[in-house]
RNA sequence: GCCCACAUAGCUCAGUAGGUAGAGCGUAUCCUUGGUAAGGAUAAGGUCACCGGUUCGAUCCCGGUUGUGGGCUCCA
């Protein structure tokens, strides 16, 4: 499991048992699995079993039954539940030979069990339970009489072993822990995880909307998302070109011909949406930005002096994603990739990895993830020479060795025309969402031939790498929604600053205060509503504004401002001071 | 795409044995000029997601569509 992005998650589970062996979690919530089946099993005896494994968070069982599982259902099988664990049963080990093992689970009539069982060599183990019995692995805890903090969560369809041309399972998800306290601890996770879904905050916020006019996964960015958007651009834009990259932009519809030299219509044409006829050609949607790049490279005869050359884009690509799969900004048909492309030679190639290493390092600093990046080697299906795969990998895996980074390796996590290292965003939930990514390409230099020419006079394929440093501002702006709960630090906030008058008699002074901070290019407003100043700061409070200015008479008299923050009163400030102060943190991105 | 669930005012939700609907918040207007997390009154606001069917009559029952949620699969 990764766990990239320093999370609110752990640091809620993490707090409270941090001594505990969590190891020791397996084995209840695996016993956990086995008291659920058994309940399913008195309930509904034809129910065929599948695999019920302990996971992070607790545990499922996969059942094959007629009818799906109803949320009434749930409270009956919870309730058989606790009758199993209330008769306290000893879990019982005991093993078969192969073929005894098959037979057993012949005359059990499980069928998935068999084909499990098929697939294992030597002696099978089996946990027996009162009248339960069910092959398993292990290990457990001694009786069902432990598990007795346990709270069944959800019901879904799976395919058995993954695989959507296998039957649908109906999969039970639950929860157990050892203590009363943890399980509420978890379950109250939960509810706050529901508080800063970045599509309950979105709507709260006044951050984006989505509409069924406009169809499914497309976002519209409203003001305060936009302004967020906007600033993480500027800076963006700011530091790829401080960081040697020139910015390009490329169009949103091409002929059909680029994506038949880049392969993507051989290879990728599911994703792509339909092509739309234009005089005499078919264009479609752009799915990706690196054939344009590719083509603004091939204008000119390139030099090995000229290298590397980074053309970076904030590029709008269009991807048809299954409906099932969208989810707010997270998993979106159109979005746009913070994305550059790098052509280099082979000799500049570690280097280079280095340079984004290092860059993405900064980004996610300045937005204060802590993360973890993956390195994916080569999978099964693939192109290019071992040769040219050994070293591209090398090159990732000795780029992270030398910036000091752990990673997690993911054996055959490639793509087919390259390896690369990625970064997981994880959301209030835990899961996890492909953000930054640094892939080789050995693929589209030689779909395009992209070549320089060296010192020999001869030509050379070039070495491209494709980047992003924040993944798409969809992605990565829903996240931080998430990874800050909704309070934007000062220098992303859609709002920095509220004056807030007490009194009509106090808005020419907050008027003045409102202006002199709107020249410093801070993002102001003024809340002179007819409203109590108690209403009034409980709003800005409620929307997440960093800084509170109350002006009443004390404040026009001594020509001061009254500041707080959301948590604390900060006492009295001049002018200048507070302007100040608010542009040093602007600045700092505090 | 698959399994299940859900869709009532801008938001959160209630409701109807089938007789075209309510609350709180928000909005507007008025009163109130109030010192750090909700002052008061009045009013406006709904084709009960959409399309069909059953029925004298459908927001409610049935079917379909669209969208949303939790998973599964997928994710260049």
């Amino acid at each position: 499991m990764l766990r990239l992005y320093n999370f609110h998650k752990e640091a809620f589970m993490n707090s409270e048992k941090k001594t505990e062996v969590k190891e020791g979690f397996i084995e209840l919530r695996h016993t956990s699995s086995h008291i659920l089946a058994q309940a399913v099993k008195r309930l509904y005896p034809d129910a065929k079993l599948g695999i019920g494994p302990a996971i992070e968070d607790g545990f499922y069982y996969d059942f094959y039954v007629d009818k799906p599982f109803t949320p009434d259902d749930l409270v009956r099988i919870e309730e058989e539940m606790k009758k199993i664990v209330d008769a306290d049963y000893k879990l019982e080990r005991f093993t078969l030979q192969k073929e005894d093992a098959i037979k057993f689970l012949e005359e059990l009539d499980e069928p998935f069990k068999i084909e499990l069982a098929r697939e294992i060599d030597g002696e099978i183990s089996f946990y027996r339970q009162g009248e339960f019995v069910d092959m398993c692995a292990g290990p457990h805890i001694e009786s069902t009489g432990g598990v007795k903090y346990f709270k069944l969560l959800s019901t879904s369809g799976a395919y058995w072993r993954g695989d959507e041309h296998n039957p649908m399972m109906q999969r039970i998800y639950g929860t157990s822990f050892y203590t009363k306290e943890e399980l509420d601890n978890y379950l109250s996770f939960l509810e706050e995880a529901k508080k800063r879904d970045h599509r309950i905050l979105g709507r709260e916020l006044d951050l984006y909307s989505t509409h069924e006019e406009v169809g499914p996964g497309l976002i519209m960015w409203h003001p305060n998302g936009a302004i967020i958007r906007n600033t993480i651009e500027d800076l963006w834009r700011k530091e790829h070109l401080k960081h040697g990259y020139k910015l390009v932009y490329t169009p949103h519809i091409a002929s059909e011909k680029i994506y038949q030299i880049s392969g993507h219509l051989e290879n990728y044409a599911e994703s792509m949406y339909a092509p739309i006829q234009i005089d005499t050609a078919r264009y479609r949607l752009k799915p990706m930005n690196c054939p344009g790049h590719i083509l603004i490279y091939k204008t000119k005869q390139r030099s090995y002096r000229d290298l590397p050359i980074r053309y970076a884009e904030l590029g709008t690509v269009y991807r048809y994603e299954r409906i099932g799969t969208l989810h707010g900004m997270l998993r979106v048909r159109g979005f746009t990739q913070d994305d550059a492309h790098i052509f280099c030679r082979e000799d500049q190639l570690l280097d280079e990895i280095r340079g984004v290493i290092r860059f993405m390092d900064f980004f996610m600093k300045t937005f204060r993830y802590e993360y973890k990046p993956y390195l994916s080697t080569r999978p099964e299906k693939y192109i290019g020479t071992d040769e040219i795969w050994d070293m591209a990998t090398k090159a990732l895996k000795e780029a992270l060795r030398l910036e000091g980074m752990d990673y997690e390796l993911d054996e055959g996590g490639g793509v087919f025309y390259g390896p690369k290292i990625d970064i997981k965003l994880i959301d209030a939930l835990g899961r996890e969402w492909q953000g930054p990514t640094i892939q080789v390409d050995f693929n589209l230099p030689e779909r395009f031939d992209v070549n320089y020419t060296g010192s020999d006079g001869k030509e050379h394929r070039v070495v491209m790498i494709h980047r992003t440093v924040l993944g798409s501002m969809e992605r990565f702006v829903g996240g931080l929604i998430e990874h800050y709960a909704g309070k934007f630090p000062l220098w992303l906030a859609p709002i920095q600053v509220v004056v807030i008058p007490i009194s009509d008699r106090h808005n020419e002074r907050a008027i003045e205060v409102k202006d002199r901070l709107f020249e410093n290019n801070i993002r102001v407003e003024l809340d002179d509503r007819n409203e109590k100043v108690n209403y009034k700061v409980r709003e800005a409070i409620v929307k997440k504004v960093p800084y509170i200015i109350v002006i009443g008479d004390r404040e026009v008299e001594d020509n001061t401002l009254s500041v707080r923050t959301i948590s604390k009163d900060l006492g009295s400030f001049s002018l200048e001071s507070f302007i100040d102060r608010v542009k040093e943190e602007i600045e700092k991105k505090l």
